[in-house]
DNA sequence: TTGAAAGCGCTACCAC
DNA sequence: GTGGTAGCGCTTTCAA
């Protein structure tokens, strides 16, 4: 920058002021130093400029795998929010493993961010308070953490009881939640209760708390239908591959079964799958839904019957909460539920 | 530090070779260190620390977009690999449009990374060369810069030739090359050659040069069989929704066409659920062929045969080219081909 | 094995 | 409108 300075017969002092465009500096004065800097080819260090503004500009995205549909989505959608107000997001693949992400996640690398979004992380509220340290933190999808932490939730369990009022509504009284848990862990707390602590297995592979939030919603809908039953099927991961491999499972369990209610859309895609090599045919045989909405919901054969969590709302309601946090670390913790609705296809239409 | 050093009685350049764990410490020390950072809570400054060592430890990694099935993949699969180095990974999403090419990669940005990784990124090489200035750059996918970056290729022209004989050896006459331009732009180079200088129309929107180099090998291997001939259908994105319209036209213009050779699985994702709509059966009527064996190619009905890129070698090599460039920036680019394996399901196995 | 000195490149603050 | 000064927090170098 001295160099540039000295080439345009200025000090740094205004080269930094041209090129943050602070308004004190003269039209002609202007010129001549972006004359220089595009001539030199001169850019800033972002690293000098970090430390002494005491900002990286970069926002750390903590979710299980980027390579997933659902995660594919949020990251995308924000990466492209937060990159019109100048944030870059590293992404940091926690692997859904609750060992994987204290450490993808190590306080070395955190201390690097401006503000991280925790999405799907099944860590415990201290973990993630002593890992975050005065660091704005949004977390996402879960409901934990809800009273320490801004949080932007889905309706996880409305939601999954709406979707399962539907295949109830079709006739389907033999029902399999598919990546769900089958009891209900969380107690016969309300969706809006959030007083949980002590109830939690430091390092115990569990499902997540969206995954049982659903189950909740699915048995609830349940309950309200006399005849009707609900078996679950608990997943940890959600994938292609788990769903087929669980639907495989649900058939050799219940060769009768007339609906399923899988917990994400990429279980239900691979359920899909595992049902035309078991020669049922959807819808005719088997009613299936998926939750989320990704894209390829509308495009799979049958199409597939979804839970759209509001998308548009999460990422927006994300992004507000994270920089209001940056903004003002001292705001208190804000919770936002998004509201969903859901989008029947083929899946769920008998003919 | 200061504060450190001092709890713990000693200076701060010595805090800093126990956190750094230089084995210049005397194991007391490093332990009465370790004690104050662990009770104070004391972490490193990032962006000091790379302010003084030059180096950020962040790369960029420039995709389309990651919401995609082939970007998610490789995204995901490049920051695990590159955290194994202590490396992390900035996605910049370019958005596939050549003009948000320059806008997202911007040169201020471009300064906060040790390195660069391109995909698909439409760019000329000297928009990349000034761009990247002298920062480590790997492309990936294209064929263009070759000598100029360090590259690493997929088969493109090999595979799609590959996939196209199994079409035409399945008795299919009447092709679609979906999302692939007719002509061949690239004239009749061999794919050797990369000598097209002065080619380019900067600012114009065109089928990637993959997407032209996939053409190329289905319009080569369609050349072989007499009778036989394909039509192209290019596409400027790679999605469901494109894939799905671009069948529904090629249904439009040839009723009678028994093959689609499509330029990725998105796009072949999405011509499948156009062929159902159109009551056309998979692979009965028309055989379906993809490209890049992304998960969902395993889990479709039908199954969807697909060109393997060979993912494992790609990221690797890209880590390998970029560690290497990372610490000697003078070495001579060096380019390499992946290896393709042509996977056969469902979608082209008439009964 | 430890530490003092120097400075990485930038910008907030204030004086002119 | 412009610029001097004074660090931001760390690590490389070299001396003790």
């Amino acid at each position: 920058m001295r160099d540039v300075a000295e080439a345009a017969g200025v000090s740094s002092m205004t080269v930094s002021n041209v090129l943050a465009g602070r308004s004190n500096v003269s039209e002609e004065t202007r010129r001549r130093v972006l004359e220089v800097v595009e001539r030199t080819g001169y850019r800033v260090n972002t690293a000098a400029q970090s430390l002494r503004r005491g900002r990286t500009g970069i926002i750390g995205l903590a979710v299980p795998e980027v390579d997933s549909h659902y995660f594919g989505l949020l990251a995308s959608r924000l990466i492209t929010r937060l990159a019109s107000e100048g944030l870059r997001v590293v992404v940091e693949q926690t692997g859904a493993s609750r060992e994987g992400e204290l450490a993808a996640i190590t306080t070395s690398r955190v201390s690097a961010y401006d503000g991280l979004v925790l999405s799907a992380v099944g860590l415990d509220p201290d973990a993630v308070a002593s890992l975050a340290g005065d660091l704005p933190v949004v977390v996402l999808g879960e409901r934990q953490d809800v009273r320490r932490f801004d949080h932007v939730e889905m309706a996880n369990t409305a939601g999954a009881a709406a979707v399962t009022r539907l295949l109830l509504d079709r006739g389907c009284r033999r029902l399999v939640a598919l990546g769900m848990p089958d009891a209900e862990p969380l107690g016969d707390d309300d969706e809006d209760d959030d007083d949980r602590s002590g109830e939690r297995t430091p390092g115990a592979q569990r499902p997540s708390d969206a995954f049982r939030l659903r189950a909740l919603g699915v048995h609830r809908a349940v309950a309200e239908v006399p005849g009707a039953r609900v078996t679950g099927l608990p997943a940890l991961r959600s994938s292609l591959a788990a769903g087929a491999a669980l639907a495989r499972e649900a058939l050799a369990r219940d060769p009768d079964l007339d609906g399923l209610v899988c917990a994400t859309d990429a279980l239900a895609i691979g359920a899909l799958r595992a049902l035309a090599d078991a020669g049922r045919r959807v819808p005719h045989d088997v009613l299936v839904t998926g939750f989320d909405d990704v894209e390829d919901a509308a495009y799979t054969v049958p199409s597939l019957t979804s839970v759209s969590p509001g998308h548009d709302v999460i990422v927006e309601e994300t992004a507000r909460l994270l920089l209001r946090r940056m903004a003002d670390r001292g705001a208190p913790p804000e919770s936002v539920v998004s509201p969903f609705v859901v989008v029947e296809r083929e899946s769920t239409q008998r003919s």
